[in-house]
Parts: structure tokens; sequence; C-alpha cells
DNA sequence: AATTTGTACGAACGATCGTACAGTTTGTTT
DNA sequence: AAACAAACTGTACGATCGTTCGTACAAATT
């Protein structure tokens, strides 16, 4: 049942709208969501402004299709291929590393898009706001979560878990502001160190 | 030797500059220090925009001038403080648990100030970013020495100073975004549990 | 009293922002 | 081949942005 009907032109305006939310969602982690500005990503893109407006039919709309796409980046490269593995150490470890690559090899050129969105709106209002802060908890959650499957560590997975992101967003923040890749070496030191320890 | 000779008019001008300066540093830690606009702050000063962008000359002296004010609320309120106590532990413990009530009681209503315009700036050049980088490092050096005069964690200060750090911004984020206050006691018990393993 | 200095104002500028709408191109359906 | 539907374009709008400039007024200097 090969070669399924598909209009073409949807076809072409959802290619269009994938590539859109691409460039959307590297100048966010550089600029910011409010930085991103439509008819600057139409430039880039070399399209009309109105073509790239008539998407999303608003500003916010862009906004939050921008964070839906960067989740999605965001899940294949780090959560998908964690969770192929079982509860466990190892799942874990695989989870906090594929984060540390996933902000290291630079996905989103400013670094960890999410770090980014957060501190930008975390103190206002609003449907990105909301939108944000619940991908913020799912990955919390999720980090809890894998916390708990590892035995040694299932006593607070809560604090355990504040820990481990902790350091992630720091080698983050070090490592885009200042340059500086040691500051994934010093993660990865206090990733191990606190997986060594059990809690308790 | 009372009643230095001051020239009426500058001292004004100093007065108004110190009331613009301290609103353009609340509003940058909500909405960041390219969402604050002249024109705004003069709306909600209740003076005229000409008013304003006279005191600076250009937006960006306007950025630098707020990151220097911020700077200065942060020193008084965190660093200096702490400095009062000779070196040790005590100093160190003072040092932390003053920047976490600095952001929890919200000396700047979006949270830390420097947490807010970092991740704005981390990723693009520019003067702003230079004195928002030179500032980050002078703190990373503060906690790294002040670490440094505690026996038990000499060992690796600049490790010990990061995962610290790290502690204290991921409180500071996840309470604003979340209004979450446990955040706060989350950074406590990592702060404390790592003040009391020594390292080696 | 006359002059200089510094703050603050009001009006206007070109640019860019998000948004609206009518028209054109391109592909599908009949 | 005609009718239709969807993606995309061009032009225009009101608002706001940072910035410039000439002016008004108060305070200090002479």
């Amino acid at each position: 049942m090969v070669g399924v009907k598909v209009d073409g032109r949807l076809e072409r305006g959802e290619q269009t709208r994938r590539q859109i939310l691409r460039r959307a969602a590297e100048i966010a982690s550089v600029e910011g969501l409010e930085g991103l500005s439509i008819g600057r990503l139409a430039t880039e893109l070399e399209v009309s402004k109105s073509g790239v407006f008539a998407h999303f039919g608003s500003k916010e709309e862009l906004q939050l299709a921008t964070v839906r796409a960067a989740a999605k980046i965001f899940l294949d490269q780090v959560v998908t291929p964690a969770l192929e593995l079982p509860p466990g150490g190892a799942r874990l470890e695989l989870l906090l590393e594929g984060w540390l690559v996933y902000s290291e090899r630079r996905t989103f050129p400013g670094g960890c898009f999410f770090y980014a969105v957060q501190a930008e709106f975390d103190a206002r209002p609003g449907r990105v706001r909301d939108a944000i802060a619940e991908y913020g908890r799912a990955w919390t959650a999720l980090v809890r979560d894998t916390v708990e499957g590892v035995p040694d560590l299932a006593a607070d997975p809560d604090q355990v878990a504040f820990e481990l992101i902790a350091y992630l967003e720091m080698a983050n923040a070090q490592s885009v502001l200042h340059d500086d890749p040691a500051a994934y070496a010093r993660a990865r030191t206090a990733v191990h160190s606190r997986l060594a320890r059990p809690v308790g």
C-alpha cells in the first residue's frame, strides 16, 4: 500500500511550516521568543512576511508552535533514546548524558532552547509561559521518575532530580555565556559524584 | 565640614537618573533588557521620553547603566554582608544564604536580575553581554575564593563553587517559573549537604 | 544683571513591529 | 476545460521603536 494519496499543496505547506519553525527555534534560542520577529524570519527564509504570518495567524501562535517544535527536537534527541533502556542507572545516565550532548553540540545555536525561553518568560503571564512551564514540569517529572528507578537514589527522587537538573542547566549557562567547554566536564563530575552517593 | 558645595542641577539629575535605573532594573528582571523600552519607562515614571533618553544617549548605554545599577544592589545585599565575616565556613554560608534571600524575597520582581539578563544575552555579541559576563565571572570567582577559605572544601574550589551556584540558580528559576517556594528548601538542602561533605 | 550650564520637554523623523486584506500562483477535483 | 481550494504575495494600516533637534526653564557663574 505504497503511495498514500497526499495533497501536494498541503504537503508543500507543511514543509514550509517546518522550515519556518526550525529557523524560528534557532533564532529564539539566541534572541528569545520576543526577539523573534515575523519580518526577520521572512527575510532570512526568503519568503514573504505575510506568507509566514498566514501560517500562524498571530505572533503568539507562532511562539507556541515554535515551543512545540523545539520540544519535539528535544524529545527525539534526549528523551526517546533513554526510554529505550529499562528503568535503572543506565537509563538515568543516558538521559543526563544525552542532555549534556544536546546542549554541548549546540542542537540550537544559543544552547538549550528551553533554558533561554524559560528565563525569558518565567515572570510574565500568558499562554506561552504556561506552555513553557508545562514542558518544564514534564521534564522534571521525567528525571524524578527516572531517578526513582535507581534503588540507591529512590529515597528522595525530587531532591536528587533537583540537583541533577541544576548541574545540567549550569553547564549550559556557563558554556554559552563564557564560551567555556570546561563547564560540561564539571557538570559530568558533579553528576557522577551525585549518582555514586546513596541518599537517605 | 558639613555642607559640601553641590550643584542643585546635578543633584536633581542624579536623583532622576537613580529613579530611572531602579525602575529599569525592575522591568528588565521581568521583561529583559531588550523588552525594556525607553517609551514605556518614560510613561511609567511620568516623565518625557526624551528626558529619559537624554540621560544615557543610547539604548545600549541605558542597558549598561541598568546592569551596573543592579550590580550595586546585588553587591550591597549579598556580597558586602558576607565579606564582613572572616574567611571560613560562616562567611560561605552567609554568602549563599544571602543570595537565596535576595532571590526569595524578590529584590527584583522577576527574581534574580542577573539570571534573567544572562540567559537573554548569553548568545549574542556586544558590550552588554560582555558586561554581564564580567559580573558573572566576578561572582563565580568570589564564590570560589570563599569556598577556598573552608579547609574541608579547598581541594577543588572550582568544582564546589560550580555545584553551589547551580543550586542557587536552579532555585531561582524553579520558584519564578512555577511559583514554587519549595525550590528554595531544596536548594538549602543541597547546599548544606554539599558543605557537609569534604572534597578530595 | 547678563551669561553660561544642565535638566527636561514636545514634536517629529525613519524604521520596524504585528496585523489585515485583496489578489496571484499552484495544485486538486470534477 | 472549468471550478475550486490551498499556499503564497504585495500593499497598506496604526502603533511603537530608538533617535534627533529646537526650546523652555532653573541654577550657577560672572
